[in-house]
DNA sequence: TTGACATATTCCTATATAGGAATGTAATAT
DNA sequence: ATATTACATTCCTATATAGGAATATGTCAA
């Protein structure tokens, strides 16, 4: 089997890192795809083909305005992800001092 | 352009549901690849090809145990997703009543 | 050593990208 | 009608899986 689809969930759609840039610019407010091309520096099929992802999985939402379509993040299908990573938050402080135990009785690797 | 290798950062490599499946096993306590494979029925090889990718990006610690090895979640990896997912947080509230304004206008569409 | 146990890697294949180029489609202005 | 603007889709290709099977590696026991 392959890796599964990019819109398969939120998870996928979120790993590619233009489209996590995307969500950022599109969560303050609407944007046509215009602006996006022009702020990110993409190619407007890239753009379009990122959305249609976002788009399949709930992460965007759009609405038409004359030529324009508008794009705005939908912050709501992201909370799924932050409650999954949120389930490891009580685990943070322990790992820290692990982490540090380790960093000052190993010598520092170098570049 | 393929798609960016599993291994190129936490987002990537948790983007397979097993994979989550494996860190929230391995978040309360470090446990056998043996153990891994009888609970969350899947192949061994399947497994270890998980752990690789977990351990190519730090989302899982080793140490060796005689002739099996132990593994556990590196919970201060997941972090940053979880630092960036929280970006959005101050968007819910606004967006659910945006939601629940939609679902009360139109119709429910039909499976 | 030889064997058994535990885990890792390799080989194989179908599938799904991401990006760039080119083309298609929808909306507006003249 | 036609041109223009704004997006979307299609065509193309290199690449990276995920899974199952088989094999390799590493550790301990007798």
């Amino acid at each position: 089997m392959a890796r599964a689809a990019t819109t398969s969930d939120a998870f996928n759609a979120v790993a590619e890192p233009r489209r996590r840039e995307i969500l950022i610019y599109l969560a303050l407010r609407e944007r046509p795809v215009g602006d996006i091309v022009a702020t990110l520096r993409l190619e407007q099929s890239s753009v379009s083909k990122h959305l249609r992802v976002l788009r399949d999985v709930g992460l965007v939402e759009v609405r038409r305005d004359g030529r324009q379509k508008l794009y705005r993040t939908n912050a709501e299908a992201i909370r799924p992800l932050h409650e999954w990573t949120g389930k490891f938050e009580r685990f943070w402080q322990h790992q820290l001092s692990r982490i540090k135990e380790r960093a000052e009785g190993k010598p520092k690797e170098e570049a």
